[in-house]
DNA sequence: CGACTCACG
DNA sequence: ACGTACGTGAGTCGC
């Protein structure tokens, strides 16, 4: 290859702004200005950049509303949403960071950005140059052929997909060119392209499988049969102009030159200075130009400071390599255990890497149980000895079952970067490098492929995957640990979650005993249960149908028995309990079909579901908490979910017999809060009346139907109090007049007195929720007693749908994060105390508000009072916090 | 793989 | 006027 290298990169830059735009969190300068686009622009700019290497670089724009393809048609693009103003605002930032860059742009009136890349790439092609071409446009496909390759952002900006004319074969089975007549066929909703009725994309694919392009479809339509060949007559101008309108014009008469888009690198003080304007600290630091603004620096910087691996991988194999582990051990900066599957508690392990002293160690996870990994094993066990790593809690799991122990917790990156945005879509490394503006590394999907596809990849490629992603781990750590700290979360992280998380890994370890029998035999009872249901509904319907079927069950209770529509799904008839509970009335199958699915989901999910996941060595559940999904702060359960064992309906309730302790004459205590939420609400609304309540022990749905109905205690009835507690749910949820009347099956403007009536009882719970959501508007994002941060990008919206989501989401995440904080906390603390103290009992679930134990008989009575009171205590609140005891020989019997 | 349904707090 | 309660995980159906 010698100097004369040309490649040509071009970039869509309205689609890209519009994709960065959406797929990244809120994100202002100081001065309030919105630079999230910009960010995202910039991080996937310089990806691309890095990984093509360009000689020729532009970005084009759309250029003013109106484009020649209005000329043809006047709706074209009509029924748009209007860009955001915290988008607009951004374009002129966009156009002044290229300008730093020394990056080309072009827009002209009357053209769209794909008309301007379309016709650059021809320029391109025709000099045998070759070409790059981005985009989040699927149209821009039709670009693709020798010479060019479009990459198509997904999920985000910065992953893109990479389509040469075989890849896009490979996807639609389609060429370049067929992908205009695919847009002909089906059309587009977001450009106003109409094309024919009821062609989605499937029979759009089918249509050209068979005849190539529109214009042969048109020209056989005669012979499309039923409704489709009618849909494709009465449309045919339809698809001939939407194919017009999705057709990229390559004839733009540009009057430029590809010279003009020559890139000969930045003026690094002028791109530095762009940099601090907006903030971009971790771009300045990424591309090296911290030193900037004082000296000169090298404006090759970019390629240097994107570039190459700054690190050796060693693939442990010989005594050398071991050795040189060994030395390197006590300088480690990162580990990753790399293991199958999801489930930690099963699937075995692939490699370990560790990053120490400029090189990554990778290691297979075979070697580990060698005679040489033993100070390997060693120093996984040393609590002295720092680790850093992404998820260590799925890899103390995955270790334990090799017998090894994992201790000395440092900093985890998936936990940091969980707390710093719980909502983050996408936690995984390559979504982090991204957004920090670090080298980005492959993703897993492509490294191993997924779901039944899912290979270890040879020697030398897995050990290059392990090691950028233990790099990916040591670069990310320092500047997660910042933004924690910058964020008031510092304590949060190293006080409650990290210490939480070795506790949850000890409790997944321990497991809880379930008897098979038991839930055998009570299987037994729901299958005559389910097959006695089963006939009598086959009796009434007069015909056997799959009662599992919605389809099919729309069909019996609304065609054939006729029963009334009372509410309609996207896809048909809504069947679910609500709807049938009202159909009741109306015919005696109703309440047997709902008497089945009680029936059918304790078998399937409870029996069934349950029964598979003991473990035959042990005789127990090991469940998974993960401890980064909930974005109120709260645990999640997998593997079973133990989170959601029947306890409202007695025959359900019954599951929890099956429960047991593991040993011998021990016995399960279980200890809930009682109210949690409430007395949260009641704590940081500061209503008076609302702690009065708790302080004095009440009742507190009875209070609450007091003063919503006007009554005193002694003449709140049952059914008044059933609505003060639904009240005082929505209250807890975020009210709204339409849910409460939903749950409570009254009208809106019932619903809405019984609203009002309560915030004039409780005006400073009125007064919480009107701050609550004004400071969220005006902050972005709102947070728990403990500093848990949850962003709310929607509290702003135009749109009132997702606007009044966020708005409830604002009053709930509070109330919900900091119950959440709080159990978590006593958690902690109960750990503690069991160890301090020299007990055997053993903490082994939690359920949101409720912690479960397994207590020696000798330990019971110390066990009672000790659990709720250090419950009770775990965060001192304006009203006492209060958990209520239970113990007994299985679960069910610790109510 | 998405839609629907339902178990829990 | 808008049309939803907050947070999860899992099983089944049907394309």
């Amino acid at each position: 290859m010698g100097n004369d290298r040309q490649k040509v990169l071009l970039i869509d830059g309205n689609s890209i702004v519009y994709r960065a735009f959406f797929a990244m969190p809120p994100l202002t300068n100081s001065s309030g200005l919105h630079t999230n686009a910009v960010f995202g622009f910039t991080t996937m700019l310089l990806k691309v950049m890095e990984e093509e290497k360009p000689t020729h670089l532009l970005v084009a724009f759309d250029a003013g509303k109106v484009t020649f393809r209005h000329e043809g048609y006047g709706e074209y693009k009509g029924g748009r949403q209007k860009t955001p103003p915290e988008l607009s605002e951004q374009f002129p930032l966009l156009k002044e960071l290229l300008s730093s860059f020394s990056i080309a742009q072009f827009e002209l009136g009357g053209y769209e950005a794909d008309d301007i890349i379309g016709t650059l790439s021809r320029m391109a092609e025709e000099k045998d140059i070759e070409t790059v071409v981005v985009s989040g446009d699927k149209d821009m496909l039709q670009l693709a052929s020798e010479k060019v390759t479009v990459l198509l952002t997904r999920k985000g900006v910065s992953e893109v997909e990479r389509y040469s004319p075989e890849a896009v074969g490979e996807r639609y089975g389609l060429t370049p060119q067929q992908i205009i007549d695919l847009k002909g066929l089906m059309g587009d909703a977001s450009d106003n392209i109409p094309g024919i009725p009821g062609v989605g994309e499937k029979t759009a694919l089918k249509l050209l499988a068979e005849y190539g392009t529109v214009e042969n479809v048109l020209a056989h339509m005669g012979e499309i049969k039923g409704k489709l060949g009618e849909n494709v007559r009465a449309h045919e101008e339809d698809a001939r102009m939407s194919k017009r309108l999705a057709t990229i014009f390559r004839e733009v008469p540009l009057e430029r030159t590809l010279d003009e888009l020559r890139w000969s690198g930045y003026d690094a003080a002028e791109l530095a200075a762009a940099l601090r304007k907006l903030e971009f600290k971790s771009l300045i630091e990424r591309l090296d130009l911290s030193a900037a603004a004082v000296g000169a620096a090298d404006a090759d910087a970019a390629g240097a400071a994107a570039g190459q691996a700054a690190y050796e991988t060693v693939w442990v194999a010989g005594a050398a390599d071991w050795q040189a582990l060994n030395e390197a051990l006590p300088q480690a900066e990162a580990l990753l255990v790399e293991s199958h599957g999801d489930n930690p508690h099963q699937g075995e392990g692939i490699g370990l890497g560790i990053a120490a002293e400029g090189c990554i160690f990778v290691v297979p996870y075979a070697a580990l149980a060698s005679e040489e990994a033993k100070p390997l094993r060693d120093w996984l066990a040393d609590e002295q000895a720092a680790k850093t790593g992404y998820d260590l809690h799925r890899a103390e799991l995955v270790l334990a079952r090799s017998g090894i122990a994992l201790r000395g917790l440092a900093f985890d990156v998936q936990l940091a970067a969980y707390l710093l945005d719980p909502t983050e879509a996408d936690p995984s490394l390559v979504g982090l490098l991204q957004r920090h503006g670090l080298p980005v590394i492959a993703a897993d999907e492509a490294v191993f492929g997924k779901g039944a596809k899912f290979r270890v990849p040879e020697d030398e490629a897995l050990a290059a995957h392990l090691a950028a992603k233990t790099d990916a781990i040591r670069r990310l750590a320092a500047p997660l640990a910042e933004e924690l700290d910058k964020a008031g979360m510092r304590t949060l992280y190293y006080e409650l979650e990290q210490p939480l998380s070795v506790i949850l890994a000890g409790m997944e370890k321990q497991g809880i005993s379930v008897r098979a029998e038991a839930l055998e035999e009570l299987g037994k009872e729901f299958q005559v249960g389910i097959e006695r249901t089963m006939a009598e509904i086959y009796r009434l319907a007069g015909c056997e149908f799959n009662i599992g079927s919605t389809r099919q069950l729309g069909e019996v209770l609304f065609d054939k028995l006729g029963l009334p529509v009372i509410k309609k799904t996207k896809t048909g008839y809504s069947t679910d309990a609500e709807v049938l509970e009202k159909l009741e009335p109306y015919h005696e199958i109703v309440r047997l079909i709902l008497h089945y699915r009680t029936l059918t989901k304790l078998q399937s999910t409870y029996i069934e579901g349950l029964l598979k996941e003991i473990r035959p060595e042990d005789g127990k559940i090991h469940t998974y908490y993960r401890q980064t999904i909930a974005a109120t702060g709260r645990l999640s359960s997998q593997y079973p979910n133990l989170q959601n064992i029947p306890i409202r309906l007695e025959e359900g309730r019954q599951i929890r017999k099956a429960f047991v302790p593991s040993e011998e004459g021990w016995l399960i205590l279980a200890a809930d809060y009682s109210q949690i939420e409430l007395r949260v609400l009641a704590h940081i609304s500061g209503d008076e009346g609302l702690k009065e309540a708790f302080r004095n022990e009440m009742d507190v749905h009875t209070k609450t139907a007091m003063d919503v109905f006007g009554v005193t205690a002694d003449q709140v009835d049952s059914n008044m109090r059933r609505q003060a507690k639904a009240v005082n749910f929505g209250i807890v949820y975020g009210i709204s007049d339409y849910g409460l009347s939903q749950n409570l099956n009254i009208t809106r403007k019932e619903a809405a007195a019984f609203i009002d009536q309560y915030f004039g009882a409780f005006p400073g719970v009125r007064r919480y929720m009107d701050d609550i959501v004004a400071q969220a508007k005006q902050d972005g994002y709102v947070t728990t007693l403990l500093e848990r941060r949850r962003y709310l990008p929607d509290i702003r919206a135009s749109n009132f749908n997702l606007r009044s989501f966020a708005e409830r989401t604002a009053m709930n995440t509070p109330i919900q994060g900091t119950a959440a904080d709080i159990i978590k906390l006593a958690m902690v603390r109960m750990d503690e105390t069991l160890k301090s103290r020299g007990l055997r009992s053993r903490m082994l679930l939690q359920v949101h508000d409720e912690l479960v134990f397994e207590v020696p008989p000798e330990e019971l009575e110390m066990m009672k009072e000790l659990v709720p009171k250090v419950m009770a205590e775990a965060f001192p609140l304006d009203v006492p916090l209060k958990a209520d005891v239970n113990f007994g020989v299985n679960w069910y019997e610790a109510k």
